[in-house]
RNA sequence: GGAGGGGUGGCCGAGCGGUUGAAGGCGCCGGUCUUGAAAACCGGAAUCCCGCAAGGGAUCGGGGGUUCGAAUCCCUCCCCCUCCGCCA
């Protein structure tokens, strides 16, 4: 959520920023219902005052024995007209609210303009392998060693499900094991465990609600209408365990990893990665959250990237980094990197991690605070997120990237302490 | 699911119709004392909104109601705790 403050004060340089990212055209309208607020503000707040000094009179005449009743009876009806202000202007501040959670956050001064197409490669690293054959999709590699299983997750559940059988389970274990260790013992994330269905307040705080609530899956209503949802990521549960509170100065940064299956409704991606376990509609994902001060964020978010990427180099996976233009940030950032692992079976780079600055975007929805050292006012602080890695898409990586000839796959060294030193999946392992 | 108790400032906790934005404690900031620190003592400090300012308004889990006036009374929702039942 922006800080409407800001728009007040900055309108042009707002719906500026916000043309690549929409919603430009929304803040005129904002604007126009701030001052209509600011206006009934002013008025009722006078009508308030009197009603304040009259009633401290009031008592005052109580308790000398006298009953003021005219001036209670005028009381009364101020009371009313308070009443009916007070309820027009919640109506404004409704509208106001409305359009404030379906603005995205502006962009970095950092983040090329422009559409997906603008995206700046930042670095490679890692050369793709030349394989003396063709190397295949990974659902091919995986289906030919029988632990790669579509037609049953179908069978269960629906498209867009994979079953994982024997060394493709243990693999998917692994690779979140191998990733929670690098980022507790080397890289200083405290890990954290949280709830997989999570209520709307929560929803809303990471932004997903309520722009995007077709992206989710939504439990039946409990009792009282509160219906929880799914993740879709742990950056919700674990940016909102700070939700509402004043943190000090001192603590931060706050830096936690989490490992939790992540949930999409892939709502509008008919016909897009239908094949293989590239877009499911659960997958594992070993998810970095941080909670910073503003003036140390984007040092934070460059550490965080090089976490991630130290996870594909342990892993001797090639990757290239890239700075998302502004139309392609996600609706919560102002700056994000995503990480795109080389797939050999499709001849190209696909996201595996996208790590983003959401600034104090968040923060003022959720009301992630902290208190500055000096002693001063709580200020709104800067969190950030980033996929270190999304598991799935990593067991891809490891099947096109490792597959021999013979149709095997050789494990990447890191990962074989987490496989009781297995060194190829082959066949019926 | 049944019965009961409770949600107050950074934290703990008093208040139960009118000088209460809210006692007290802890923690925090500044000072005195000290070579330094601790202890002790003194002082300071809630958040948001409107306003150029002076100043004003709102906020005691959320919403609604009663009243001239609500942290205090009533209704409703949410959450937490205790005991019982059920259960991985």
């Amino acid at each position: 959520m922006l800080d409407v403050k800001y728009i007040r004060e900055h309108p042009d340089e707002v719906a500026r920023a916000l043309e690549t990212r929409g919603g430009a055209e929304s803040v005129q309208q904002l604007l126009g219902l701030d001052a209509d607020r600011r206006r009934r503000v002013t008025a009722v707040e006078a009508l308030k005052a009197e009603r304040n000094k009259v009633t401290a009179e009031i008592a005052q005449a109580k308790r000398r024995g006298e009953s003021p009743t005219e001036e209670m009876a005028r009381m009364r009806t101020l009371g009313d007209e308070i009443k009916e202000m007070d309820a027009a202007i919640s109506g404004v501040e409704r509208g106001m609210e409305a359009i404030l959670l379906q603005l995205p956050n502006l962009p970095h001064p950092s983040v090329p303009v422009g559409r997906a197409e603008d995206n700046q490669e930042v670095r490679r690293w890692g050369a793709p392998r030349q394989f003396p054959f063709d190397p295949k999709p990974h659902w091919e590699v995986g289906e030919r060693l029988g632990i790669l299983d579509f037609e049953r997750a179908a069978k269960l559940a629906k498209s867009r499900f994979t079953v994982l059988w024997g060394a493709g389970a243990r693999l998917e274990r692994a690779l979140a094991q191998f990733m929670l260790d690098l980022h507790t013992r080397e890289h200083g994330y405290r890990e954290v465990w949280v709830p997989h269905l999570v209520n709307a307040e929560t929803m809303q705080g990471t932004g997903q609600l309520p722009k995007f609530e077709d992206q989710l899956f939504r439990t039946l209503e409990a009792e009282g209408g509160r219906p929880l949802y799914l993740i879709p990521t742990a950056e919700v549960p674990v940016t909102a365990l700070h939700a509402g509170e004043i943190l000090k100065e001192q603590e931060l940064p706050k830096r936690y990893v989490a490992f939790t299956p992540c949930y999409r409704r892939e709502a509008g991606a008919a016909g897009q990665d239908t094949r293989g376990m590239i877009r499911q509609h659960q997958f594992d994902k070993v998810e970095l959250v941080k909670v910073t001060t503003p003036a140390t964020s984007y040092d934070e978010l460059e550490a965080m990237v090089g976490n991630a990427e130290e996870v594909l180099k342990r892993l001797e996976l090639p990757y290239r980094v890239v700075l998302l233009a502004t139309g392609d940030t996600g609706f919560a950032s102002a700056k994000t990197y995503d990480l795109e692992v080389w797939l050999p079976g499709q001849g190209k780079y696909r996201e595996i991690s996208s790590c983003s600055n959401c600034e104090a975007f968040q923060a003022r929805r959720a009301e992630i605070r902290y208190r500055p050292a000096s002693g001063g006012k709580a200020e709104f602080a800067h969190t950030l997120n980033g996929s270190g890695l999304a598991v799935g898409r990593s067991l891809i990586a490891v099947l096109e990237n490792c597959q021999e000839a013979d149709g095997s796959v050789t494990i990447p060294p890191a990962l074989r302490p987490y496989l009781d030193g297995l060194e190829r999946i082959t066949p019926g392992s």
